[in-house]
DNA sequence: ATTGGCAGTCTCCATCGGGGAGTGCTAATC
DNA sequence: GATTAGCACTCCCCGATGGAGACTGCCAAT
């Protein structure tokens, strides 16, 4: 852990060529299996050399005393930062990805729940997908429904056909054919706004209006809540796939990965960081603050809907994972996501 | 394997003690055990005359020749159905439960979200819950969005606030104001009335009136398929309750079952044969049809939804497990869940 | 029918030791 | 000065070994 000093072009060979053997076989990687597959110009011997220097400066570690040399939190970070090489994904790949959007439902709830199932299956991790954020979200039609004499269903439709609704309790008894009249004129005024436009017009109508004024703040309120609690939900799939990694055999890393993956609400600050301009983000090992977090890697990247509300969309797996493949496969979901989302939610 | 001899008062003690102490220890309980714990009047060697009895019949197995016993399939079977004691959930369970539910969201998907993860809880197992079956299902309001010029969006309110939406495509541009007509037109027509008696009515009403005709089978077409879609869904929680069980460091069964948890279809396929006339159903090992489930145990039973609408809630957990504890939960939790979606359903 | 006694069986666990893989170091070589 | 061959050394892995312990089944006595 001396100098971060940037490697010569060998030591970044040697690196590069640990990483990749690491995570195809999982066993450490000594020098004379280096030498032979890798460098067959060098001896074991020089390598020795060069991976010594190479835990010297916390890029490799060794298991114990007589083992191969595993990849550091801090060489996967070098790897996938200046050595990775991005796969095309496969022909397969993508045609798995088309087929299985085309039989997707035509909701974005449903969309987004086949994007985590497909991308659980190519990356074959547990994939994660946050539910759009629809702050700027602009009203398209809203709608009250009687229930009981003094309460009614607020019915709200989004962009991207997104429905919420909410109860409001009402002053005094209303029909349903009152409530429809209010509906019409309620969507004259609200139609076309953001919460935020909507809570202005509110501020500067002054305090009359009883019914109405109620009726407009639930909806922002619907807004918001939906929003704050839309932030909390992770959509997840794939589990299964992790058992098949030998680094879960220990269940006690299952264990506080589940338990993060069923709450949610950790899991999801992490994903709400994740930045828009960024094309995909790597998170790697101890890198996560959450401790259950400790052996794993995050791939995370964003898709966007309509061109404006977006969501972050990536896979969770050991730290010892394929990145080039997964990268490119977890773009490719996310492209595929945000056409899909693209072409309906408008 | 003998004959399912009806087993004398004594043999039924002596499987009664093995399963309640194996449930608990997760050890084969032996003669000694027995005699010193549960059976101080009887020698160990009456003991072990009688427990190889039940072996001979079935009832219980060695895992190896000079090991204690534990129970069989069978043994469990008559377990639950002659010889358990369901206890009282305590009044801690039972705070527990009451406060999740306060706290649930107020729309149905929310409270069967709160169901499963305060099942999963309590009875520190997997839980399960199916959507209700809306079959009978009335409608309540319909109404109709304008989304591009020839196509709208369906938005149908459900007995007990379930919202649905459709998109159908319009033969002519149609406005937004010609749909709310069509719509008020709609809601006197088909308030309160069923999938089933709406498509009675089409029959009736022969083949013209075009883009009503249509906008009445997508009616009908949403909530058939709805119901389709909703009988694969199947919710659950509390995955990382399993791996505290020592029947489940054997990572190969684990992986079998989130197989079937998160495909769902065959689970779903279960869950619907559970009979509403019985109480609790129990399923035990390879009573199930499913391989996956050979070693495991489901503790079934149904809610209710305004009287009417149904759906089976309940847990999966090794089959040594601590049935009438469970059963007691289940059970609590179902009535909960009944009362929370009486009281909000309608 | 029940019981004490006893030999026999099988698991579990700790210990031991050889084989193997890989290292670090040193001295020789290019 | 970088590279390499050689070698002693370390440490894991794995199978073999051998009690200790837990139970059983059976037999003869009660």
């Amino acid at each position: 852990m001396l100098e971060p000093s940037p490697l010569d072009e060998r030591k970044q060979q040697i690196l590069k060529a640990v990483v990749s053997d690491y995570t195809v076989t999982g066993v450490p990687v000594g020098s004379q299996v280096l030498a032979a597959k890798y460098f067959i110009a060098l001896s074991s011997a020089t390598i020795r050399n060069e991976l010594a220097d190479l835990v010297g400066t916390g890029y490799l570690q060794q298991p114990h005393t007589s083992a191969g040399r595993i990849p550091t939190d801090r060489g996967y970070r070098y790897f996938v930062d200046f050595l990775m090489e991005t796969e095309a994904a496969t022909p397969g790949v993508r045609r798995t990805v088309r087929q299985e959007f085309e039989s997707a439902p035509r909701s974005v709830d449903g969309i987004l729940e086949k994007a985590a199932m497909v991308l659980a299956q190519v990356t074959e991790n547990v994939s994660l997908v946050t539910a759009p954020e629809i702050s700027e979200q602009r009203i398209k039609h809203i709608d009250l429904v009687s229930l009981e004499p003094q309460s009614a269903l607020i019915i709200l439709v989004l962009e991207g056909n997104l429905i919420k609704q909410q109860v409001v309790h009402l002053d005094r008894a209303t029909s349903q054919d009152d409530l429809s009249r209010m509906a019409a004129m309620l969507n004259r005024k609200v139609k076309g706004q953001t919460a935020e436009e909507l809570a202005d017009r509110l501020a500067q109508l002054g305090p009359d209006r009883g019914e109405q004024r109620r009726i407009i703040e639930r909806v922002i309120e619907s807004i918001t809540t939906h929003q704050a609690q839309r932030q909390t939900v992770v959509l997840h799939d794939g589990v299964r796939n992790l058992l098949r990694h030998p680094e879960f055999v220990e269940v006690s890393r299952l264990e506080e990965l589940l338990e993060l993956l069923e709450q949610g609400a950790q899991l999801a600050s992490i994903l709400q960081q994740v930045a828009f301009e960024k094309d995909v983000e790597i998170i790697i090992g101890r890198e996560n603050t959450s401790s259950g977090l400790r052996e794993c890697s995050l791939v995370l990247t964003t898709y966007k809907m309509a061109d404006r509300v977006r969501g972050t969309i990536g896979v969770i797996g050991p730290t010892r994972m394929h990145y080039g493949q997964v990268v490119a496969r977890v773009r490719l979901v996310s492209q595929a996501t945000s056409e899909v989302l693209a072409h309906f939610g408008n």
